[in-house]
DNA sequence: GTGGTCTAGACCACA
DNA sequence: GTGGTCTAGACCACC
């Protein structure tokens, strides 16, 4: 896992987002202990309250759960509560985009074909 | 022109934004005076230098051009420009949105159909 | 003669090269009256004041010569003084690019070969 | 670093330009962490916004970027990017001079001597 | 602590 | 009057 500085994305949510990717995917199976939040600052290179802000967030999210002096775990439906993570993250961005568009006088005729165009772009 | 502070976006890119607006549908034609950066902080109770922000931006854009002591006025192709900058925008968005999701195994066929779904609904 | 509110450079110093150039040229040879501080901003849309300064400036560099109550004349000199000015100000932009580029570590030799260049291009 | 408040350089401005400079050469390469705007500010008797003010120049010009909560720091085509600044710089300083000189009717052959003359000045 | 934004004053050059 | 620059404070999100 790697965090780019450069992008403008805080930490917490790079290393939230990396998280989720892999609990999607089943890298992170459910039941899996997360390494704790101090080794997993060490390893990142960021600090412990970033890490925790990430934790807490998968934790509102319900792709993980965590027990008091145990650890934080993947939840058993983590992998399905990473999926609807993804479509509402989707959801958001595509509403967001169609009504800024709508907004500044693009037609949906236009932006259906520059759309058409990116997704046949590599 | 309104202002709002709960939106978490900066004060001087919603006046950015709302001018950019303006220029495109021609409600400021080129060569426009717009209101003086005293002025116009008066009349959206923000300090003059929020204003000064949103005028360079729009000054870096190609929207507008300033000259000391006479004012801040709507450039001759200030129209096409704030499209092009429509244009820009909406194509970092959507750019963004695919990239996202195709990261997140989201096939181009469901991007697609979601997509097209969205473009249907008000 | 056309000013132009874009270029950044104050009206005062645009009127004053214009005249300049004329003068340079002949097109206004040594003993003509020139307009009038109010007909010159009449015709060029500007204050009295910004053709004032510009008078002011070509006084300063011997181009003209002014009698109270009578107007601003072109000096017999006037020509030359004007061919002067143009070889001072080169003298003074290249200097300062010369100096700049030193500065800024290119080489001379870099500095010519990028001159050059630009004296083939048209 | 010093300022000249005589230069009539902006401030944020001179700092922009020492900053770049160090940038350039590598007296700050990549990667470092350069003084917050307040350790800045203080150390250059200026204010926090005039520093600012310099840092988005030159993160706009791609030789640092800037991340909330933990500082600016030089980007990792930092020297390229202020490489290019200088050579962007200077062609338009050298179009401006010859296209001046072109207007007012020096030849390329003066023009040419005349610069070469420069060249061979300390 | 950091950068990002904002305020309410100020002086200057220009018109 | 205008824009261009600057100051000395302030609150917020982030680390």
């Amino acid at each position: 896992m790697k965090l780019d500085p450069t992008s403008g994305i805080p930490f917490y949510r790079q290393v939230e987002a990396a998280l989720a990717e892999q609990i999607r995917t089943g890298a992170l199976p459910s039941g899996t202990l997360l390494p704790s939040v101090r080794l997993q600052a060490e390893a990142l290179l960021v600090s412990v309250i970033t890490v925790k802000q990430a934790y807490d967030a998968l934790e509102a999210g319900g792709l993980v759960y965590s027990q008091q002096g145990r650890g934080t775990f993947v939840a058993e439906r983590g992998a399905e509560a990473a999926r609807e993570k993804v479509r509402a993250d989707l959801h958001r961005e595509l509403t967001a985009a169609r009504d800024h568009a709508r907004a500044r006088g693009v037609t949906d005729d236009e932006l259906k074909s520059l759309f058409l165009t990116f997704l046949e772009s590599p």
